[in-house]
DNA sequence: CTGCAAAGTTGCAACAGATGCAGAATTGCA
DNA sequence: TGCAATTCTGCATCTGTTGCAACTTTGCAG
């Protein structure tokens, strides 16, 4: 019988099959764009028949979901583990931006495809916006688990507006083409920001003339 | 020729097959859910031909969240006309409030039907989502405008920070059935957490154990 | 009242995504 | 080598969506 190793041939040959569909896709998608490529052209490119094609993914989207979601699945396990010693603020601070590290890492060759998609199609935006909402539900439970003396609708509050801040900067950054750097400032700079308060930003509590 | 009044007999059996086709798809919704049911369905319903749908609504979807938009597009417009002598942070505290009316407003026999499809059908949670992101850039764009001395960051952060919250809420609120008035007591409360800063938290500032 | 042009409705054909099913091909292992 | 499980494939089908052309209704001028 085959040892733990690489899980059989078997395995390994899906696991090929995968990615060869995954490669032919993004490929051809950053050739022709998202709606002008088929599932028969993806399948026909990566040399399986259509209907395999949804054998390896749910749908279309999938293709370039699929990469993110393990990623922020990840994200969202490591959550439950923290250390002792740490405030839930600074458990909060770190959550967030894991989830940030976790949604603009480009890897490969194919990570700007993705994120450029994401960001022009209505649709894959959508999605992607849906995921984040699932995130900030996990976010949630953590704080409520992590401090049972908050109210609940507390801790809803608190993981929205730091999901929701994050996310904006984030598509914020994106669509003006900021550097990866950059974007981690200003996630800071917004976390400060809730920290501290918007009753401490003097230009908004200014009457306006 | 005819004046102002109803814009013409035209105009007015266009309504009332747009309603008729609204009507017909909400309560086939309701019957049989929201997959069960096919625009074949809705147009012999609503006797009209399945094409006919299609000249009225761009999408299956847009049956459910013509009506929203409409409202939400309201509230944007609504946003850039401000009165002097408000503080910018009045100003963001009374357009969330007003968003949230907007979207938790179940005018008539149909309102409740469309919340429940929103939030049980994963797709179109996702476009709900997507609209509220909409939302979040057009009131970043109002205080953008409102605060000039304010770090267009800071703006994007603010944005996100408060409809983040408020979404969060929201669909908090509904999942768990809660009445509109505790859903407008709970964003009071995620607003003032928000002024003030999560600094002023004691339960998230000790260390845990 | 009548006819014409504009606007609205409809059927038809076609395409793409998605799914169920059954048979063919492949693989793992005894 | 052969069997059983797994995988791949073709086929039929359904649904949403769109373009097109023909048909019908409506508004209005003469």
């Amino acid at each position: 019988m085959p040892h733990v190793e690489s899980a059989g041939l078997r395995e390994r040959k899906k696991q090929r099959t995968r990615q060869a569909i995954f490669a032919a896709a993004l490929r051809l998608f950053a050739e022709r764009g998202y709606d002008e490529t088929t599932i028969a052209d993806i399948a026909a490119a990566a040399d399986v028949s259509p209907r395999t094609f949804f054998a390896y993914f749910p749908s279309k989207e999938d293709v370039i979901f699929a990469e993110i979601d393990d990623r922020l699945a990840e994200v969202q396990q490591r959550l439950s583990r923290r250390t002792p010693g740490e405030t839930p603020l600074e458990i909060i601070r770190q959550s967030v931006v894991e989830v940030m590290e976790a949604l603009v890492a480009e890897q490969g060759e194919h990570g700007p495809v993705q994120v450029r998609l994401v960001l022009e199609r209505p649709a894959l935006q959508a999605r992607a916006l849906q995921r984040m909402h699932e995130t900030k539900q996990e976010v949630q439970r953590q704080i409520c688990q992590l401090c049972p003396g908050l109210d609940e609708i507390e801790a809803v509050a608190i993981s929205g507006m730091a999901l929701g801040a994050m996310q904006s900067v984030v598509i914020h950054c994106r669509q003006n083409g900021l550097a990866p750097g950059t974007t981690r400032t200003a996630l800071d700079r917004a976390l400060a920001l809730m920290e501290r308060g918007l009753r401490s930003v003097p230009a908004l509590n200014e009457p306006i003339p």
